[in-house]
DNA sequence: CTCCGGTGAATGGCGGTTCATTCATGGAAG
DNA sequence: CTTCCATGAATGAACCGCCATTCACCGGAG
């Protein structure tokens, strides 16, 4: 345990950030108290306010920071490449692998991100907004390659592939059932997306 | 349940909950304080107590009493009937005409049901599961019928479109765009649902 | 009169934030 | 090398405002 340094600072800027995504995915928001972040990471309870400017801050700088290597990791993963459906099939298997990964982040995004969008003042989630751009990006490729509907509402079309994503995530979350395990649920929600509910078409036969 | 008055007891009880939902809409759950419900009431602080146990119970009972009617609501426009994709877009319309009709509760369902399926202790969400079932029950019947892919996951499915939904439900309401317009994107997300992204198959076409 | 729904000021404690204090560190001086 | 200080990161007990909840009291109905 290094008490003291004069090199810590970063390190412990985020061992604050892991406590705090922690605490914040166990208890929420409003139910966790600052002293017990600073307990969970070994620090000072002021020693928070030296690298956050308040406990809204805390959940702000944590959204931005873990989402933004979210986005940075999904965005390499598409990178590899080919079309527009298998894009949307990485992006989809991202995510939902993500909740084992990443499982309290996740939870914190999920709960946390959606209060915060409403009632944080003064705070657009330019991060969350990346993300959607990532899927937005998927779609427009595949209208551009004759492979998606040319009438596709993208706008809303990512959202609603965000929704289901994440009322997934939060399902699974919340029940631990494996009937919407990660793999599970991303395989239907794939099925879904490229083919609908409906039963098969005369030349939409994937093996 | 104190009921003694001549006619008041049910009503102010009804007062205080559609107060509340006004309230908790428009600044959160915990950002909310008992005091402003009794003040937009028109009811004294105390007076609250006398009918809910307490915040919690306030906020449980406003979420089963109301998902109650909204339940009962789309059950019965359902019931008029069609085949299973025309009873799924009863559905999604219904789910995102109440943001017009019933703003403030959406809002309220959106945000802290969520936290409130996570957090609070010994609350399990009764009628948010009976609305699932409804989405089940549509899914079920369009497999009988054939309409449905045999191997849909009905389980994953249904949250999936209940996530859809819930999204764009919670888009409109932050942005008021009007690109996510209520009848934009039911009609996005039953066309998505009904056939999937893909461009038009072959034989499955019928301007 | 009694009863009781209703009242709203008072209470209690909770928890975010502050700030006076501590002390490891590294450099300057001897 | 040792000693001594200035520095500022870190501490955590105390502060203080907030707000859910309570309860002594009020007034109208029977």
């Amino acid at each position: 345990m290094p008490r003291r340094g004069p090199n810590n600072g970063a390190d412990k800027r985020n061992r604050i950030l892991r406590a705090a995504i922690r605490i914040f995915s166990q208890k929420g928001f409003f139910n966790s108290k600052v002293s017990e972040i600073a307990r969970a990471s070994g620090v000072a309870d002021g020693t928070i306010y030296l690298y956050f400017k308040n406990k809204d801050d805390l959940l702000i700088s944590l959204f931005e920071e873990k989402m933004g290597d979210v986005v940075a990791g999904v965005r390499q993963r598409i990178s590899a490449g080919g079309d527009a459906l298998a894009k949307l099939r990485i992006f989809i298997d991202n995510h939902m692998e993500l909740l084992e990964r990443e499982a309290g982040l996740i939870e914190v995004l999920q709960v946390e991100l959606r209060q915060s969008k409403k009632f944080l003042k003064d705070y657009t989630p330019v991060k969350f907004f990346e993300y959607l751009e990532v899927i937005s990006d998927i779609l427009e490729e595949g209208k551009r390659e004759g492979l998606f509907r040319p009438d596709l509402n993208v706008s809303v079309a990512r959202r609603a592939i965000f929704g289901a994503l994440d009322e997934l995530c939060l399902t699974y979350v919340l029940s631990h059932n494996p009937k919407y395990h990660p793999s599970v649920s991303s395989a239907e929600i794939y099925r879904i997306l490229a083919g609908g509910l409906c039963a098969a078409k005369p030349s939409a036969q994937a093996g």
